[in-house]
DNA sequence: CGTTCGATTGAGGAAGATCAATTAATGTGG
DNA sequence: CCACATTAATTGATCTTCCTCAATCGAACG
């Protein structure tokens, strides 16, 4: 796939200009004012219950009474998908100012755990209290629908990136989301250290282990990310825009259609 | 992998006890009398405007402003997801009950299309109306988390399908969804018409249209699916719990883990 | 210092993609 | 109504990617 590392030719010389290939360095996107309020407009309207949590902590369980949901004051978790038969999945990550529990809504109960990846803190509040506060505080339901909303268009991203991604894109992209995930929020991302292993990784990304253990290694051989610690965990990308047009040019030779 | 047709033989003989294979016919959930309510109660607290459409037609674009949010009273939708890159991804199907257009909340645009696969009806309701009742009648809000929470718990069945089931099972384990949809809201599964072609169904699986052209081909022979009209769109399940235990039966040697 | 868990790397095989040819259904214009 | 074009679906042959199995290595921990 990049032996040699070819990294997006900006095109084949003869190809259609219908495909931007937008290289210029997109506006870092920072959203910590938006999150910042929004977790004092929850403050200041509704009861909360701040919860501090370590690493492997559960924030809920999967059969447990739905009754309260959570919002990301630090720390980031891992939300897991256990169906019937024994399949585990981890359907999505989240970070400061993402919300927790929404899955309980329809059913009264939960059907996902979500699990601290590290220390951090989270805002429990009661669900009914949330809504009653709803009515007084028209802005509380803006802010929750958006987040819903957030919610289900990150959803849409991984399904997209598991369907049309070779492992080595779907590796690289993941990486740049965990990335932009981070500088959005105003946290470090010159020492990134990952909170998952190669297996949930690969779980995640609907591969396995040893393939996202070879694309991470191809990825550092390249120098699109380098690692900074002893282990393997810590890593920095040096630049995310370039790791993202990595992933755009794995697609180069798919994309016209209609 | 399932060149005999083995219809997910109940465990091997001296294999963990901990997979329970649940295969007693599920009782079948009937959500027709729930998704009626829901309708009237948005018909009676919002003014709505009907809308017919036709197969093909698009309910809203992405790029277009986001106003209004839309209920499925009848016909099938499938939403689209158009990345900056030109790739096009199917992200969900529609139904009876469900929500459009949600994805414009934080926004304020649209970033898919949503279009009719057949002929069909919504209802179109101001977002901000919407908003604004949702003070006078609590019960709106309850019934929009609960909608939005539902959408969610898709996404996360779809990215489950996408990233643990090989192709065959992922076929297999659609024509399900796809038929238990169906029957949940009371329309008819003897006589079910794929309204998607098998290059959609593969986008929307991840996997080619060749790929689903077989497996489809290998479920009518296994007769876990069986064609009725002349071309090769109208088919019936004789018995969806068979089809879902072939989903089960795909994923046999590889449970435990922890 | 040995044990354990996670990560890396290699070799071989299998699932699925790609390329290509054929058939079937639908639509168009004469 | 028929010849023709067009689009969808099927099926086969080959090739690539990724999975599986296995060995090794490294870091962390008791």
């Amino acid at each position: 796939m990049f032996a040699t590392c070819a990294p997006a030719a900006p095109a084949t010389p003869g190809s259609t200009p219908a495909l931007p290939q937008r290289r210029e360095p997109r506006a870092p996107v920072f959203d910590g004012h938006r999150i910042a309020e929004s977790l004092r407009l929850v403050a200041d309207n509704v009861p909360i219950q701040r919860r501090v949590l370590r690493a492997g902590d559960t924030v809920y369980q999967a059969g447990q009474r739905f009754t309260h949901l959570h919002v990301v004051n630090a720390g980031m978790y891992k939300i897991v998908n256990l169906s019937a038969d024994g399949r585990d999945q981890i359907v999505s990550l989240k970070y400061r100012g993402d919300w927790l529990g929404f899955d309980g809504i329809p059913e009264g109960v939960h059907d996902c755990d979500a699990i601290a990846l590290d220390t951090g803190e989270v805002w429990t509040v009661s669900y009914d209290a949330l809504t009653r506060a709803c009515a007084a505080a028209p802005a509380l339901i803006g802010l929750l629908h958006g987040a819903m909303s957030r919610e289900l268009a990150g959803d849409r991203g991984s399904l997209m990136s598991v369907c049309s991604l070779p492992a080595d894109a779907r590796v690289a992209d993941f990486l740049c989301n965990w990335a932009r995930a981070l500088s959005r929020r105003g946290l470090r991302t010159d020492q990134i250290t990952l909170r998952l292993t190669r297996a949930e990784i690969g779980n995640y990304l609907g591969v396995t282990l040893e393939t996202v253990s070879r694309a991470i290694s191809r990825l550092a051989r390249c120098e699109l990310i380098e690692f900074t610690g002893k282990g393997r965990r810590d890593l920095v990308i040096p630049d995310v825009d370039g790791l993202a047009a990595f992933v755009q040019g794995c697609l180069a030779p798919v994309p016209a259609l209609h």
